[in-house]
RNA sequence: GGUCAGUUGGUGAAACGGUUAACACAUCGCCCUCUCAAGGCGACACUCACGGGUUCGAAUCCCGUACUGAUCACCA
């Protein structure tokens, strides 16, 4: 058996959005499942969509995501080159185009876009027409030709019959010849059309297995005629449903969707992203769902693929960033969390004491923010914020707690969350009150806050007893 | 408008003609508990867009309707 290979094609246009992520990581997976190799080729054959920097995301975005590319234009490989406006390339493609002219497949045009317009106008639904182009003799052709008169390549269609195709998605999918329409395959300025080009570079580089969005599902008998022309061997199709914004929209730059980039600086971790798209329009055999790259890359069967769009739900990555985060190796988990608490609340705390009290309450590094502020210094608060219903305590309980608590601590001599815990829930004990009674007001006299990332006993571990005893003690005073 | 495709809960989804229609997110309850989380437990589709048919039996097969999407460029 072939080995086997797939690609990802996209062309630079900005930033890389998560539907397109996922065919990359479809395409990957497909390839790393039986050993193949995943490519990398740079479609750029629209000179006027280029855009600065666009290349670099999408190296960025692959390498960020594990995705490694066996072959491409910045790792090389044997089919290059793999940028598509490449001098080489485009010969290619120009050769290519005439050779199937002269094979009698295709014929050169020289009708203008209005007199192309016009002529299918009239042929209406049928859409089918003969282009008059196409009786010229070949002797007028390349004389026009000679003349310097612009002139395009368009395929021949007999609109006569049916063209199939198997989708591994979609299965077998038919239609009539007479709705395809003669293709441009080398467009005036000598570029060849993206279908064309594709077609080629695929054959070219062997390409076995085509990924891509299945919006490319109606033209993919055209696809099928040009490897029918050459007589190629036509490549496993393998089409994806679309990742939706909602049950219209699919998710998109021009929605100002979020693009991987900006996941990322909200703080969602690249195998979380990959995992979560993983399952959008995909299902597992098993009753599981987090899996890293090797896992999907095992697991991954091209026949589960769905066929309906997938709304993205972000509850359910930031759910599964979580995840990620809670059951990550904590060595690693302090460098990811370390610069985020740094610059909040600067040095002077134990950085890995902060990261252990929301180790279970982070899901997202970008709401670290929020949920440390107070370290640094306590918030505005008014006294209505000591009223705990479940405590049963409020203002004026507290005017009474907070003394005791501040009483324990001050002598206490070992400080730490055990320490602190101990000294003061025997003293609930001894003077009848629950620990949530001790605990409540002095969280809020630490924290300033009605809830706060662990508890007070953990807050003043961090805090120091000095900064401790300071803010219990503006609590006492201002009630 | 033509063509092609799709339709299981708020969301992702499983189900290969016979199950109480899995599981996960979200939501809501309860438990645990020094708050919030995390964790544990439970609730949440009398039904699989709708209407016909085939079958002893249909979410699963067939036909039609509705709705949704894609496509119909010298864009990629």
């Amino acid at each position: 058996m072939k080995k086997v290979r797939t690609r990802f094609a996209p062309s630079p246009t900005g930033y890389m959005h998560i539907g397109n992520l996922r065919t990359a990581l479809y395409a990957y997976l497909i390839a790393k499942k039986d050993d193949g190799d995943f490519i990398l080729r740079i479609e750029d054959t629209d000179q006027g969509r280029l855009v600065e920097g666009a290349v670099d995301i999408i190296y960025n975005t692959l390498k960020q995501c594990g995705l490694s590319h066996d072959e491409g234009p910045d790792v090389g490989g044997n089919y290059g080159p793999y940028v598509q406006s490449d001098r080489m390339r485009s010969g290619i493609y120009y050769e290519y185009a005439h050779k199937l002219v002269e094979m009698g497949k295709a014929h050169v045009c020289f009708c203008k876009e209005e007199d192309i317009e016009e002529q299918r106008k009239a042929a209406g639904d049928s859409f089918y027409f003969v282009d008059p182009c196409k009786l010229l003799s070949k002797e007028e052709v390349e004389k026009r030709i000679a003349d310097g008169e612009a002139y395009v390549i368009r395929l021949n269609v007999e609109p006569e019959g049916t063209t199939s195709f198997d989708d591994e998605v979609y299965g077998r999918i038919t239609v009539e010849n007479k709705t395809l329409d003669e293709m441009v395959l080398l467009k005036s300025d000598g570029f060849p059309t993206y279908n064309f080009a594709n077609v080629i570079d695929d054959h070219m580089m062997d390409i076995t297995d085509v990924v891509r969005g299945n919006e490319y599902l109606s033209s993919t008998p055209k696809y099928n005629l040009i490897y029918q022309a050459f007589g190629w061997d036509i490549p496993r199709y393998i089409h994806c449903p679309p990742v939706m914004k909602d049950e219209h929209q699919k998710l998109s730059k021009r929605n100002g969707d979020a693009s991987f980039q900006d996941l990322l600086a909200k703080g969602y971790l690249p195998e979380a992203i990959l995992n979560y798209i993983a399952l959008l329009g995909w299902a597992p055999s098993e009753d599981r769902e987090i899996y890293s790259l090797d896992e999907l890359a095992k697991a991954f069967d091209v026949k589960r693929i769905g066929t309906t769009g997938a709304i993205f739900d972000i509850d359910k990555l930031t759910w599964m960033n979580g995840v990620y985060l809670r059951s990550m190796d904590m060595e690693k988990y302090y460098d990811l969390v370390k610069p985020y608490i740094q610059e909040v609340i600067g040095e002077g705390y134990d950085y890995k004491l902060v990261a252990d009290a929301i180790h279970d309450r982070v899901n997202i590094l970008s709401e670290i923010r929020d949920m440390i502020t107070f370290f640094k210094e306590p918030g505005e608060y008014d006294n209505e914020l000591f009223f705990n219903k479940k405590a049963k305590t409020d203002a004026e309980v507290a005017k009474t707690i907070l003394p005791i608590v501040y009483d324990c601590l001050s002598s206490l001599e070992t400080w730490n969350n055990e320490s602190i815990f101990t000294v003061l829930s025997e003293k609930a004990k001894e003077l009848g009150y629950k620990n949530i009674t001790m605990m409540y007001p002095m969280q809020v006299a630490l924290s300033s806050r009605s809830v706060a990332p662990g508890g007070a006993t953990a807050i003043a571990e961090i805090l120091g007893k000095d900064e401790s005893l300071r803010r219990i003690r503006n609590g006492i005073d201002r009630l």
